[in-house]
DNA sequence: CTTGACCTTCCCATGGTTGGAAGGTCCATC
DNA sequence: GATGGACCTTCCAACCATGGGAAGGTCAAG
């Protein structure tokens, strides 16, 4: 199976298979002569694994050690539940922050009244005014 | 006043200051004969205008928007509602998916046991099982 | 005059992903 | 057997916002 094929197969872009390679996300891919990249089941499951991780939101090097959890078939649930736990938690502080940004800017908004006049508290907000 | 202290005034870095400056979202500052960037009463408000707008999430080109909305007296505060209200949609669009990532990795934790044993419904569920 | 805290410009790194250039390979069709 | 198009290879650069650091100049206090 050629890179594209993977790709298409497992939703990771040939770019970030080569990419994944060359940082240690997944090992080297055997070769034709040619030099073309050779995938098979084995290989598909683990861009799989891949994608889904990052479709959660795992860092590249959360996912480097899912895999390794992954593929250590002794290792203690306990192990992976910390790093999902602490994505959990990292994820509710980007969750905080985008709220409050959208707090903010929504109060912002819901006073401006957005017609041809040039007074606008979302500008005078940014300003600084306290509105 | 210098650049450090412009920096601790408005919260925004010297590093960025400049960097503001290089990308055209602030004017050239006034040089001392030494070649020291100096900025008065007016480049503190820009500056806070910019942090406050960056503290809501506003990329530098919607901000360099804003910055010359704020500065023409007579623009139609539609304008500004406009932009704002299309960066409060990226922000919905954000929190769904943070949301959703969130609920999706709550779930498998709650599956897991979290103890010595290797079983794992979070490798699983990243592995592509069911759930 | 020295010292330390500031300032200057310049380049590099981050993280995840995409784009493109320049060149090689494979396969089907003429 | 040549041609063309779709694939592959590697390498380099860009995005965004920010920070780090080097090498060197400046300022003010002791």
């Amino acid at each position: 199976m050629n890179i594209g094929e993977a790709a298409k197969a497992s939703g990771v872009s040939a770019k970030m298979i080569r990419h994944y390679e060359s940082v240690g996300l997944l090992p080297p891919a055997s070769r034709t002569e040619a030099g073309y990249r050779q995938y098979g089941e084995k290989d598909l499951r683990t861009l799989q694994f891949i994608r889904r991780s990052r479709d959660l939101g795992f860092s590249i090097e959360e996912i480097r050690s899912l895999v390794s959890l992954w593929q250590d078939r002794t290792r203690p649930s306990r192990q992976v539940k910390a790093l999902a736990k602490q994505h959990l938690d990292f994820l509710d502080r980007k969750l905080a922050e985008l709220q409050s940004m959208k707090h903010a800017l929504a109060h912002l908004v819901s006073c401006c009244h957005g017609d041809e006049r040039p007074d606008c508290p979302i500008l005078e907000g940014l300003a600084g005014k306290e509105s």
